[in-house]
DNA sequence: TTCCTTGCAAACGATTTGCATTGGA
DNA sequence: TCCAATGCAAATCGTTTGCAAGGAA
């Protein structure tokens, strides 16, 4: 058992959620890539061990008790990473044709900077900022 | 006929496109609206005069004419809203429990300082970049 | 008049759910 | 053991499309 898996496995009996077989399968299967997939990239790079209705539901658990986040990127698709306690905070490169998102880092001083706006932002409108990501739209390598 | 609407009439004839009766309501609608809407919400807000069908093709043709641009943002729900040319440049504040996305600005000095960094980001990975947008999640007013 | 656009209904594709069975702690 | 998780098939929901009728240039 790997330390992803071991502290996705703690996560998970806080919260007195099985770490079954499937779980296990999609929490490894996104541990090698670096970004958001869809629920059908995933089945497919779980060759079909793991049926989609099975697939869907399991995302859904592993997204409820935090383990995973959804993005909705691109073509209206909704797409699955592991949360940023397992990977880090990071920001998006979304591409405008094939809908793929990657992941990618900005420098410190312009992360903490953003931080600090965002901050503002809420207590200035009432909304209750959580969160941000830096969505940025353009054409990937492979598409281009 | 108003600013806006000439705007895009103008637009519309440059690519042969009509500005038919279903396409200036769904224009005028948005244009009340500080936000991406979902086909669903400019339904209900023209009051089922443009059947659901017919939107989507309304949608996806200001879509392709560059009136509207699609955001994916939550709940797998794409939302449209007014071109920046249209509206000008912004960001959005998502609402992680109802989905909703409305726009905010964001202070100039920062605003500059961030395309300068995507325009890095684009050349160093060969991402090519065409458009960002900050996207902070968190609470909304009316769901908190 | 001539296409483009619309409306309806049927088709589609992604995701969800009911229910009987299997499996993990 | 005992309840949660799974697999299958059917249902659901947002969105798309074929086709005949209506509308803009």
């Amino acid at each position: 058992m790997s330390v992803l898996d071991s502290q996705v496995a703690t996560r998970l009996a806080e919260q007195d959620i099985r770490y079954t077989r499937a779980r296990r399968a999609v929490v490894a299967a996104l541990q090698d890539i670096d970004g958001p997939r869809t629920a059908a990239e995933i089945h497919e790079s779980l060759r079909g061990d793991v049926p989609l209705s099975s697939l869907y539901r399991t995302l859904s658990v592993l997204d409820q008790s935090g383990v995973l986040v959804p993005h909705t990127g691109a073509k209206g698709l909704v797409r699955y990473e592991l949360a940023e306690w397992i990977t880090g905070h990071h920001h998006h490169l979304v591409c405008l044709k094939c809908g793929t998102i990657e992941d990618t880092d900005v420098p410190p001083s312009f992360e903490s900077r953003m931080e600090k706006m965002v901050e503002k932002i809420g207590t200035s409108t009432g909304f209750n900022a959580v969160d941000h990501s830096l969505e940025i739209h353009g054409v990937c390598l492979a598409c281009s």
